[in-house]
DNA sequence: CAAACATATTGAAATGTATCAATGTAAGGA
DNA sequence: TCCTTACATTGATACATTTCAATATGTTTG
């Protein structure tokens, strides 16, 4: 049996654009939410602060913010983009990064209605 | 230097009653949202349907929900438990489940509100 | 083109997670 | 008291996640 695991990938997948956003789909994007370095990412995205290459927050910024290394960085915007709850432009060498606030209003009206 | 991983403890922890909720809090939170069966069994709580033992749902009802095993159920229930998302009162000898909305709203504002 | 810079990818180590079988515990009923 | 039922805990297995160092890729600039 052919797993999603064996093919190497799970651990890194949904991406699902425009969908209907079933149980899988609000669970991949809290499981985004579950990190509290990805949380403190997503605070200063939202805080308006001004980059340090102007015209939007870059991967560099971010650095800084969380005090964690590039590589970690390139991960966690990897995983938050894949929920949708980023969009990362790239822009000459930097990559800008912005929050989707259709899908906070899409997750947070999940839960406030849910019960 | 003793981590809390060495003492056996994070890999289930928080369980923090009445606090200001932190990013780490909040990241606490969003991880017991993170995977679809909790998100089934929080949706059967929230459905009202009326479960085998009468008088709420207890833990057996969530074995055949999701198909899984009883320890599986109870490990479940103890993460959901200690992000504050579930009440677990014994009474006689079941377990009955209910959602604390306060938290599940305050998360909920949480991710409205943050952007 | 070469150097410098921003970011991505790979590889590896440490840790955490989901799941079940087996077993333990506590409560109720025969 | 003993059996059954409901749930918890333990132990084990298979993966997934977080993180960094090393390295690769692509872009701008000298």
């Amino acid at each position: 049996m052919y797993t999603r695991a064996m093919s190497g990938l799970m651990q890194l997948e949904p991406t699902m654009s425009e969908a209907p956003l079933g149980l899988e789909g609000m669970a991949w994007i809290f499981k985004a939410l579950s990190d509290p370095a990805r949380l403190k990412i997503i605070m200063y995205l939202a805080s308006d602060a001004v980059g340090c290459c102007g015209d939007g927050i870059c991967g560099c910024d971010l650095e800084s913010v969380t005090g964690l290394s590039q590589p970690t960085i390139s991960h966690h915007m990897k995983c938050l983009a894949s929920a949708g709850l980023v969009v990362a432009q790239k822009r000459g060498k930097w990559m800008y990064y912005s929050l989707d606030t259709r899908v906070f209003a899409a997750a947070g009206a999940y839960l406030t209605q849910c019960c």
